[in-house]
DNA sequence: GATCAAACTTTACGTTGTCAACATGACGTT
DNA sequence: AACGTCATGTTGACAACGTAAAGTTTGATC
């Protein structure tokens, strides 16, 4: 029975910090995976203990509660969805920096479904976290920096907290209803590409002096 | 005991079909405020009938299970929408009416927080239901419609799916990402009407020809 | 090498969703 | 009017769940 933890003793490849490598990014990978395959109403910490292998109750020593994992695992959401953000923030011309903020935003959450799904549950969260405070306001501030960019270069009096705002909620309400919408009009909606540019396109002009 | 449940036997304004008047009207009812007071994921089914005054195995007999009571209410969401959308709809004017659709999706949504919380979280959903997909492709088809008026007046060449797909996808962000965006930024985000207001402008100014 | 705290397991308890068995009321048929 | 039938609602049971408490193992530090 107890084989099975000491049959790899050497592979000293990190810090083995303690038993287990690396507990809670275990969990939160397997939590990331169970809410991308059955969604945050098929979460269960049981389930993702036992994908972890470890017991039922080990998760609790590292985030508190079910919430304290969730809550962990949107602030890795929100803090991949900044490097990702901060990476398309090299392009130079600003209006194709916002443009490449969408994309940006539709590729990172569709690479990591899991923290997408529940990254603006608040129901699951602790709102009040440091964690996922500043990595959320990190995210937002990246955004915010590219809207500045963008009001800089074609109209001085764009008002950039709305602007970033309407971002962010089109980015996300697309992320969130594309499947929805799709399964309603019968699985031939437009694809979620041509949608984002195309919201892209409204906005960049959109946000023009007129 | 059992006096509370016959206490007002008169009062035959419905066709009080069986014991309950309408149970499962009331199990909606009591549905919606539970996720509407705790969430989605604060919801549970044996609250739910204790709200309602049943037995916690009374909700089966309606709705099956789980799913198909939050089924239900879903599809009771998108009918109010597709009321609100039709009432918005009267209007003549093609642009003022895209406008009032937008005013009404966020109203709606606003007046009915528990059904709209569960509206596009398709893991609690039974996709399939007829109900269901009867009231959404309403919903959509309203929202059409205004768009398909606008089109005629403003721009024949604009695409009308493509068009009302991101005018849902952005009002359905707003709704779901602004109590999330407000206590990032530290409760100090634009009002959601003006928001709103924008999105409208932004939206119909790019939907003109260029 | 003994000690201590962190990491993990085991045990236990209350709650939940669902199922089967049961009771009751309404309605049509004869 | 009596009866059978089915929809309606209740009761009891069971496995899975989240969480707390107590016990066990392991790594680090003195």
């Amino acid at each position: 029975m107890k084989d099975t933890a000491s049959d790899r003793p050497p592979a000293a490849e990190q810090t083995k910090p303690y038993h287990h490598r690396n507990l809670p990014a275990a969990l939160r990978s397997a939590a990331a995976d169970l809410v991308g395959e059955r969604g945050p109403a098929g979460f269960s910490l049981r389930e993702v203990a036992r994908r972890a292998g470890v017991s039922h109750a080990a998760p609790a020593h590292h985030f508190g509660d079910t919430r304290g994992l969730l809550t962990s695992l949107a602030a890795e959401g929100f803090e991949r969805l900044a490097a990702a953000l901060a990476a398309a923030s090299e392009e130079v011309d600003p209006v194709q920096r916002l443009r490449n903020c969408g994309r940006a935003y539709v590729n990172t959450a569709l690479e990591s479904p899991g923290h997408f799904a529940v990254i603006f549950q608040n129901d699951l969260l602790n709102e009040d976290d440091p964690d996922l405070q500043h990595h959320g306001t990190e995210a937002m501030m990246r955004l915010i920096e590219s809207v500045e960019a963008l009001r800089d270069e074609i109209n001085p009096a764009l008002d950039v907290d709305n602007a970033a705002t309407m971002c962010w909620a089109t980015m996300q309400g697309l992320v969130a209803l594309t499947p929805t919408l799709d399964h309603i009009t019968g699985e031939q909606g437009p694809t979620i590409d041509v949608v984002i540019d195309a919201l892209c396109t409204l906005m960049l002009d959109g946000f023009r002096p007129r």
